[in-house]
DNA sequence: GTTGTTGCGTCGGGAAGTCGACAGAGCATG
DNA sequence: CATGCTCTGTCGACTTCCCGACGCAACAAC
């Protein structure tokens, strides 16, 4: 799967023709950079970034200056669409999670397209239902799953909506995703290592078994993404496991 | 505070004259009885609850039967307008988990009034995008603040809603919300009482002390508070603390 | 090759919460 | 008053995760 595919954004590759058309001289083909900082909390969505390979991840900041992961967004939708129809305030981080190319567009030019489009408005409507469902989802994820359960989950998710096996993060950045100690994903990946399931060294993680953390990971990587498949039909029809 | 006011829902309070006109006829006053079972996972939303004086929980399922609470909806808000604009299946159980008094009016209902009315679709949009800041809090909230935290969280947002200083409802009950055990919930509930902070007694909570409880709640529940306030400005202009 | 930096592994004490079990208290019903 | 049920308090062993500290290995830069 690393065809030379420009557009795997799922929700890019949903439009109809015509809103496609109409949208298209207005979207950026963006290369996306590891660390990439889109957003801050209380900062106005100007962009609307449609990930192909990358994976953006919303982060809700608190005081103490610990930033915990909310949600994670890649092709199979976008971030900024609760601005896509009036201008709204980012409630959360959004960064780039793992790096990759994106298409972009104004959030004032897709806010006048969506008004002549009452499909293109449910669509987007469907996916900030889809994305709502997955944040109440690891509410309840993160107040009774074991760390290694959860760590299983965001492996699986993350892999995806890229095209390699290989994914470039270090267990101190892993933590803060998670919301726990650095040590605690010391010790819950080599755990993983020691069953097989992946390989890590200095900085990357190689998924060598998927089926296995399929099997660790909790049923909220399943749930959120049948949800996802439910709302937001994928237009490719191809799937991983 | 226990005036006679029938319509004490702010969502409802905000609505311009003309948009009032067209929804009140469609309007029904609805006794909400504690526990009652609104919509569960996969359910079409066909009904939507404004709540004057109860309180909603909306409750994420598990396969192991847990329901753990994701979200809570009283008079600030309302159950249902994902479904406002479209038919849309409820991700959550929704249930009564404090009785009261609610508006409730058909999602088609609403549907029709929202394509006349873009300020009505306006004010729909602030309410959701309210509830997904409200939702993404709470995923940090149970990955990193203690149990005792987030209990006096919960008591203050319940407060918040109902217009008295006595809750009623068991710990096992709590526990559920909190996604924790039950013997957790008592340590905790001793610990608050000992402070002075609370009183319980078979199923019944008094709230003694809120600036206590404030002090001893994480930050997340001021947090979520002013999303609201900023999303969906108080018609009434009141507040608790 | 040396140095500096970054990331990983480990160790140990401690706090928080789990889980099962049981006793007792409050309340309603007959 | 007796019965039964529901809800709360307690206990103890156990697990998970926190939190700080330290050393080492890998990599990059010069």
């Amino acid at each position: 799967m690393t065809s030379p595919l420009p557009l795997k954004n799922r929700l890019l590759a949903s439009l109809s023709p015509d809103d496609f058309a109409m949208l298209s001289s207005q979207l950026t083909f963006v290369e996306m950079e590891k660390g990439r900082l889109l957003c801050d909390p209380g900062d106005p969505i100007e962009t609307i970034y449609f990930p192909h390979d990358c994976v953006i991840s919303l982060m809700t900041l608190m005081e103490s200056g610990a930033a915990i992961e909310s949600a994670t967004i890649g092709r199979e939708g976008a971030f900024g669409l609760m601005a896509a129809v009036a201008p709204r305030q980012s409630m959360s981080r959004a960064i780039v999670q793992v790096p990759g190319r994106a298409s972009r567009i104004a959030a004032t030019a897709l806010a006048e397209t969506v008004k002549r489009s009452t499909r293109l408005a449910h669509l987007i409507d469907h996916h900030n239902d889809a994305l709502f469902g997955h944040a109440i989802q690891s509410v309840a994820c993160n107040a009774l799953h074991s760390v290694e359960a959860r760590f299983c989950r965001w492996l699986l998710s993350c892999h995806d909506r890229i095209d390699s096996d290989t994914i470039s993060l270090t267990q101190e950045f892993l933590a803060d995703m998670l919301g726990v100690q650095r040590t605690t994903v010391t010790a819950v990946a080599g755990s993983l290592q020691t069953k097989g399931l992946i390989r890590y060294r200095r900085g990357i993680v190689d998924i060598l078994d998927r089926a296995g953390l399929e099997a660790g990971a909790c049923e909220c990587y399943d749930s959120v993404r049948r949800t996802y498949e439910r709302l937001l039909p994928d237009p490719f029809g191809q799937s991983k496991s």
